[in-house]
DNA sequence: AATGAATGAGTGTTCATTCAT
DNA sequence: TATGAATGAACACTCATTCAT
């Protein structure tokens, strides 16, 4: 083993053998192929065979980059949420325009690089194993919901600020204007699955963003938040 | 139930039976057991002899009552299914004051007769399992989901209709109506068990409501429902 | 229940009430159905659970007449096989003919009185069974299988002193006789249910008695028993 | 084997490791050990922990080879059962010489090669089990039974063609001459274990084939056969 | 690095047996 | 005598994990 390690070393800088380049894509491969089966069957049901199998390896090769299925749910989430935030966050400092425009375009920013996406799958995974792995919710859950939470919440104090939105207290708003973007990525992966539902996302969307925005710009209207 | 274990501890010196006849009460007491541990744990998660267990009986007894694992489980949800909808029906059924109070108190009497309560574990429960159970989503969906929008879809139009809502597409914004009631059903079942959240119930439903009803008094917004 | 017992009681001497007659007849029905089980299904396919139900019975009622599964069996063989030898042993005192027609008249009397039966079932479970319990193997070994073959070297012994057949080792020979009749039990009930087979139990018997009579018969043969 | 004992004997002091791969050798070892099992305590009495114990393999392992119980008692069969007819089919073949001595050949060739075998259990199993697995019973009596009896009907014209054997019908003659075979196969593993019997396999072969002869050369003998 | 044969604890399910009524 | 609810030991089967190669 040493001496094989010694060889490949040596001959790596000439030219790659196929299982060199391999050894770095395993994970992801791995990842890929977990990613798919935790989504479709959830945690309990997918078997590591069936995850090997998917990726092309042994179920032995498995275990040479997670200690164990728990590990691996860890390195799906873990690797499949970093880049969620970083667009999120990336998208909101660019944009200078009105709030509402804002507001539209991270609504359906999201739809197009997250619910729409296997990462909603994530979403669902997380809320059906948090019983089970409650690290993993909570780790979730501030990496991702608080930041993009975080997100809005700026967004409606931009507006607030700058005379577009009527007063709204915003961290609690912020919890509602979140719900309808949650449901749907579970919907999609729960009843959207199974059932004939009138819910088609575009229109679904459409009115979320109609419903919010005729609600903040709504001047006159006297909620109970303006008196307490 | 205090005085049924004393009366019962003064007579278990002599002979503890193994069982008594209880037919009528097992399967409530069966469900009840499976309701929490499937809640709790999860469908794969639950181990009959927990259920067992916790009902007090043996696992073999479980078997009397239910075919397997997966009927139990359609069981827990079609037993505990029947007096939602009925009780939010008969609930809107009697109303007869503005439509802003009728929602106010649907919203509100849901929170109290079922998310604050043990059924709401069953829409996470199902939602988690719906990739697993497809016909027991399908059979939640619409028994459940579809009649409770319906009824959120008869507010909005009673609403427009006696001119308290501007007009929106009832059939697309219900969906939206939805989502926040729904989530904060499966929130209170994820992230609210191990989670630190900002989330609390009163206050969110209060935001949510004011959120809906600012949009639907809003009458000269202009939405691109009314365009089309 | 008490006055109807009363009731009954005082009507009995006149007519017998259903209830009061199956008192008696319950031992019968159960090994009437236990039989019909065993046999379709052997020993471990049978539950006790359908016994019961097809005696009209609960299964706790079984109990009160065989303490277990096991003893039900032996019951089961012990009460069919009385009959039996006792009917092939009055046939075979009562004939005077020629050996013969004996020998037909005995091979085609088994046919009727217990291959063509439930009866030649038991030997099927028997020989299935023999294995898992030995005692009742020798008890139907000593009982039946003894006795019929004591019968059927009885009719040798009585062919050969009176010159109808010719000299053979009657001890021996009672062996093969007795197979072609034990196979055609097995058989009905093991490939004759399954399988398309030329062997048609009239032919088949016919067959065999006419080998027999012509071997016996066969005077001028010179077999190996005669020269040892 | 005995220098490889000893060698790991010899290291066997350090670390005995669970187990060693033997892919090739495992169904053979696990086919013995279940064929042995199933053969003394019948299909539902093996548990297939004593299966893989006696093979000296985990429970587990027999998985790898046996989809499940039914799938292993069918490979037992199968396997055991193909050299069989070969076998049978080949001596038959050979012959040359006169059909009486062509008869003795093959009824003590069996004797050796199958009946004085463990594969004699089988046909024991198969019929014991044939209420069981249908499918079974039917691949046996097609692929053996049938092959056996065709062997048989040949012997029989090729010694009538000769002159040897008086006329008889050959199809039905068959059955009888291939029940005292069969039922000595089964009698060894029923009541030949469990009683004491008078019946002494090469004695009852003698008398057997000697039975046969006797009638299949009684030329003046008047059956029904030839008057049909 | 990769394999895949082997493991064994764990669980759903069955069913003979018991016993309060 | 009869019931049938309750039991619990037993067993087939699964699958995450290990490890010799």
């Amino acid at each position: 083993m040493r001496t094989k390690e010694l060889a490949s070393d040596a001959l790596s800088s000439e030219h790659q053998p196929r299982w060199t380049r391999r050894k770095e894509a395993r994970p992801a491969e791995l990842l890929a192929a977990a990613l798919d089966l935790f989504v479709a069957r959830g945690y309990a049901g997918t078997r590591l065979d069936d995850v090997a199998a998917q990726a092309g390896v042994s179920k032995g090769t498995l275990y040479l980059y997670y200690a164990n299925k728990e590990e691996l749910l860890k390195a799906v989430v873990r690797e499949n949420i970093v880049p969620v935030v970083a667009d999120s966050q990336k998208l909101a400092a660019e944009y200078s325009g009105d709030s509402a425009t804002l507001l539209r375009v991270l609504v359906f920013g999201w739809w197009e690089r997250f619910v729409n996406t296997k990462l909603s799958g994530i979403s669902k995974l997380i809320v059906s194993e948090s019983g089970n792995f409650p690290e993993l919710a909570r780790f979730y859950h501030d990496e991702v919901i608080v930041r993009i939470q975080a997100l809005m919440q700026g967004l409606l104090q931009r507006g607030i600020e700058r005379g577009e939105f009527r007063a709204v207290d915003p961290v609690q708003t912020v919890n509602v204007l979140f719900a309808p973007m949650m449901m749907l990525s579970l919907w999609r992966h729960s009843f959207g699955q199974c059932c004939k539902t009138t819910l088609k996302p575009q229109a679904y969307l459409e009115n979320y963003v109609d419903l919010i925005l005729s609600s903040l710009t709504h001047h006159n209207y006297e909620s109970d938040y303006g008196k307490k």
